[in-house]
DNA sequence: GATACTATTATTAGGAT
DNA sequence: GATCCTAATAATAGTAT
């Protein structure tokens, strides 16, 4: 025999029922801009917590970007999002146990890598540049191709976009090194070698964070914490 | 006073439930093997599925990358995994509307980075994947989702091809640029400066990526992702 | 690794703050 | 954009194929 006091549920008191409960809607576009920007809200939150489930209850590595209606990013990832990332670009696997290293120099690991990708990624621009410079001058005249005419009608603003983009990166890169720099005690020499002479003709500009990958919670050794990882991004 | 009698419930029916049910689970590393394997199988099916309604009812843009327990790789993007990973690294945020955007240098550079990191991942994996292919034949494709990950390769001549078009417009791109610096006044000063840095070196180049393609639910403007993920299952 | 089945739990739509 | 509430829908643990 089971027994409830079910008295003051909806005995006495003949409120109606306060909401509707849950709806069952089709997976469609939103329409309503208020309810698209609730429900993404929500069911962003409900993602990484799946996420975050998903590699505690398996140990399975996961790392998810999002940008939201509003093309704000976030971030978060398992054991962090950049190194997962760095498994998925050099199309590696994850080692047996991750968990097995030092957690310091893990982070200085991942740290490596990153910056290395980054620096790999310069390297090969410069190459590119000169590619570039090299067919400038072999084809200023007309190639013929259909987006030929496309690019004469670029405006000003794309290309002010364009270049806003670069100098983004630029910036990502210089301060990635910059912090390299400054903790290359655990770098590898050559490596460490090789990032000072990138600096160095790299023109180092003043760090800044703010506008680009911003670490919201700076205690994310793990990936996920309670309020999971998010690089903010406005 | 609410009684309800258990005592009854499955006394008259003799049939005995099937299944406990869904039980309450604490979130934390699965010791058994196999529970462990076939929850990673649902939830990840879950977590994907997650991911895609957000896409679709909010209109997000989702990268997933997750390493399963055995270290196999799943990706899935929407609108696919590439591009939203490209707007991470880049620091950018996606266009506005998708399929509004100006088919320009945006989408020029976007399907250039794309190939380019294609590229590269064939030609840097490319030999050492045909050793251990034969090495390696057990592996079976099993069943997947439409917005499930392909391990089709692409061609490598196609790919060349297209890289050599975008690499003549990059550098028509940048004479452009040129052009604008040097006669072009309705620059503002911090703009131009900007520009003239980037002339000077700087550009974006993609980095190398592993060879998986993703989303069929690609509603790509030009032809060139569709050619590649035509293969896709639907 | 993927599915089928179903009793239960987890998530969330709608409304409000 | 984030949360609180509640009722109702959706996801899934355990088991077997």
């Amino acid at each position: 025999m089971v027994v409830i006091n079910n008295i003051n549920k909806n005995v006495d008191d003949k409120k109606t029922k306060t909401t509707k409960g849950r709806q069952k809607i089709e997976i469609k576009k939103l329409e309503d801009k208020n309810s698209l920007q609730v429900t993404f809200s929500k069911r962003r939150y409900g993602l990484f917590n799946k996420a975050m489930e998903l590699s505690v209850l398996c140990g399975a590595k996961v790392g998810i970007i999002v940008f939201s209606p509003n093309r704000k990013m976030f971030v978060i990832g398992h054991p962090d999002f950049d190194t997962v990332l760095n498994w998925y670009l050099n199309g590696e696997s994850p080692p047996p146990e991750v968990s097995a290293s030092i957690p310091c120099l893990q982070e200085h690991n991942k740290q490596y890598e990153k910056a290395m990708r980054e620096l790999e990624k310069e390297k090969r621009k410069g190459k590119a540049i000169e590619e570039e410079k090299k067919a400038e001058k072999n084809n200023n005249n007309n190639g013929g191709f259909w987006w030929d005419e496309s690019i004469d009608k670029m405006r000003l603003e794309e290309l002010e976009e364009y270049v806003k983009g670069l100098m983004k990166l630029r910036s990502i890169v210089a301060s990635r090194i910059s912090d390299m720099l400054m903790t290359n005690h655990y770098l590898k020499p050559p490596a460490a070698a090789t990032m000072a002479a990138v600096a160095t003709g790299l023109d180092v500009l003043p760090i800044n964070n703010n506008g680009l990958v911003v670490d919201g919670n700076s205690n994310s050794v793990c990936g996920f914490d309670d309020r999971f990882t998010e690089h903010l991004r406005m």
